[in-house]
RNA sequence: CGGGGCGUGGCGCAGUCUGGUAGCGCACUACAAUGGGGUUGUAGGGGUCGAAGGUUCGAAUCCUUUCGCCCCGACCA
């Protein structure tokens, strides 16, 4: 591709709307546009590196055996009925209404439309398994729409569903769309991670997330040093800390804390060492408690884990914490001040909080807190549970190693989904047995757009985008210097142009007959992973400068071959 | 939805407090010079200051309403 032919839209200032490096690498490399809040135009650059990774994972779900198609973007609202979708999706589901008033949605996902699909057209057992996919633009209301494409209202989504006889077949197909995934984001060129996943609202038995690993992406994700054992941070069990309880060392005490409404000031003000606090959390009972609240307790430099608080017989699902004025109508005290000690509510603590001794905690009276607490001596030990999110440090699970943490972009997502939907939409085939059986189902996510930004927050530098070779929008520059005068470099650059293009290499020649600043930094900027320069001073040398998008030296390239060892140079990587 | 901020040429911004008829940088057009890391000069084009209403002799500026966008939070099969 020749520049001149090839509009780029590459700003040399970042719009203010943009927070994050990738957010603002693709605005600035011009490879999207923002239309209004979360939808965007992908501009021809940007475009080029969508279809490559798009080429990736459709050519891997083909190898699979699966089968691509195109649903309607534009679905009817009876069919969300079906499976009470169209009240429980909520404010994400985009409604519209056609000339006649009838309700459609625009799609965010297509279980409805699929299910409708199979249950008119697969009559047999005979005809299972099978699985569809489609690549496809998504639209979901997100609340705040935020990083540009990261986190879109439009975006391109390939979403794959599969249906078979029965869980066993499922659960094969499930387990091969992991591998056909781990192989998908391996090409892609970006270090990634599976993890162990919570199958939220939409149920299920199984569920696996794909992360691409980048230091700011929005997910924490717990793995083990020693072992596979790799979970999402909200799903990652803390294994029951080995030890027994200590004796009593110091006796119970109140001191007046006026000072301390938090664990971070009762630590800095009355000196008390934060392993040894517990912050008292008080939270909605689950209907068939028989009191409205239960207070939750972990240790004071702990984080509360909400989706295992929530799991609780004891407590409301979904989580919802007391008001304040809940608490203390309830309790008598402020948060800032409450404890397990003489407390009249339900208690479950954390397992590591039943360990704990001569502990600190509020005294349920506004600005008293207990010092010197002693389980049995001065309070009963409570009911206790996994409750707190895991720490790096924290033993793995699975026995095996220290788990550490990470942060990641959810990139991909693999659900187990059983019968939910096939139920609700009588979708069934006849079995060997000459009977009806509901089908079994899996669903398979993968999102496209955001792979892109991704990848970007997973690679890039102060200069711009440095992107894994798969995934670029061109493997080479081409960059004659000063060909508007020379004619010689023109002629050289044109002739070795010919030549990349004859072997089949995405080669961008920059032929704007710019300076070289402006188009080393264009080039830097986009993040072409190979670049060659062509210039009076190799000329006179029989030389070409190469270097990677990675590298701070120039090397050298004989003029005599050149496509030779620019072949070898890509070839290598 | 709650909290905060911002809307002035394509982009980044100043001007708003204290009303006087719109400005800077980048980008763009033409010409010239320059030519290995965002080059310089000269001359240009482009904005009813988000929208509507009001106050005023006069509104980007003051008042009211409204729309959009961004950030934090809640939310995120």
């Amino acid at each position: 591709m020749k520049a001149s032919a090839f509009h780029l839209f590459t700003t040399r200032e970042t719009p203010a709307e943009a927070e994050i490096a990738s957010h603002r690498l693709m605005l600035r490399s011009g490879m999207i546009r923002k239309l209004t809040s979360g939808i965007y135009t992908w501009t021809p650059m940007g475009l080029r590196v969508l279809r490559k990774v798009e080429a990736i994972v459709r050519d891997e779900l083909d190898k699979a055996g699966y089968l691509e198609m195109l649903m309607p973007a534009v679905q009817p609202a009876e069919l969300w009925d079906e499976t009470g979708r169209w009240e429980k999706f909520g404010g994400q589901l985009l409604k519209i209404q056609d000339r006649a008033g009838r309700d459609y949605c625009f799609g965010p996902t297509h279980e409805e439309v699929v299910t409708d699909f199979v249950r008119n057209e697969i009559r047999s057992y005979k005809q299972l398994p099978v699985t569809f996919y489609q690549i496809q633009t998504k639209f979901r209301d997100e609340i705040r729409p935020r990083f540009g494409v990261m986190r879109a209202r439009e975006f391109l989504m390939k979403d794959a569903y599969s249906f078979h006889i029965d869980h066993a077949s499922m659960d094969e197909t499930y387990w091969e769309m992991y591998e056909v995934y781990s192989r998908i984001f391996t090409r892609t060129g970006l270090r990634f991670r599976s993890v162990e996943a919570d199958s939220g609202a939409i149920g299920g038995s199984q569920s696996h997330e794909f992360h691409v690993l980048a230091d700011s992406g929005e997910d924490l994700i717990a793995f083990s040093d020693q072992s596979d054992y790799a979970s999402n941070l909200e799903l990652a069990t803390v294994a029951k800390p080995p030890g027994n309880l200590a004796a009593p060392a110091e006796k119970l005490r109140v001191v007046d804390t006026p000072d301390a409404h938090t664990i971070d000031e009762l630590v800095s003000g009355y000196g008390a060492a934060i392993e040894k606090t517990i912050k008292t959390l008080i939270v909605h009972a689950a209907g068939e408690c028989e009191a409205d609240f239960v207070a939750l307790l972990v240790r004071g430099d702990r984080v509360l884990n909400e989706l295992k608080a929530a799991r609780l017989e004891q407590v409301a699902s979904p989580l919802r914490f007391a008001s304040d004025e809940d608490i203390r109508s309830a309790i008598g005290a402020g948060p800032g001040s409450l404890g397990p000690v003489g407390l009249e509510l339900p208690v479950v603590a954390d397992q590591e909080v039943a360990l704990m001794s001569d502990f600190v905690a509020g005294a349920n009276s506004d600005n008293k807190h207990y010092f010197g607490i002693n389980w049995s001596r001065d309070v009963d030990l409570p009911v206790t549970a996994d409750l707190r999110n895991a720490v790096a440090g924290d033993l793995s699970p699975d026995g095996q190693g220290n788990l550490q943490l990470a942060r990641g972009i959810e990139v991909g997502h693999i659900f187990q989904l059983g019968t939910a939907y096939s139920e609700a939409m009588n979708a069934v085939v006849l079995g060997e047995d000459g009977k009806s059986h509901v089908l079994h189902m899996g669903c398979y996510g993968i999102g496209v757009s955001r792979i892109v930004a991704a990848a970007i927050e997973q690679n890039h530098d102060e200069r711009g985008i440095i992107w894994p070779e798969p995934i670029a929008p061109f493997q080479l520059a081409l960059l004659p210097m000063n060909a508007k005068k020379s004619h010689r470099v023109r002629a050289a650059a044109d002739q070795l142009y010919a030549e990349l293009l004859e072997a089949g290499v995405d080669v961008f020649y920059d032929d704007r007959n710019l300076r070289p600043g402006v188009m080393f930094n264009d080039i830097e900027l986009i993040g072409i992973p190979h670049r060659v320069v062509i210039g009076e001073r190799g000329l006179d040398n029989g030389a070409l400068e190469y270097r990677q998008r990675n590298d701070t030296e120039n090397s050298e390239l004989p003029l005599e071959g050149a496509l030779a060892a620019i072949l070898e140079k890509l070839q290598a990587g």
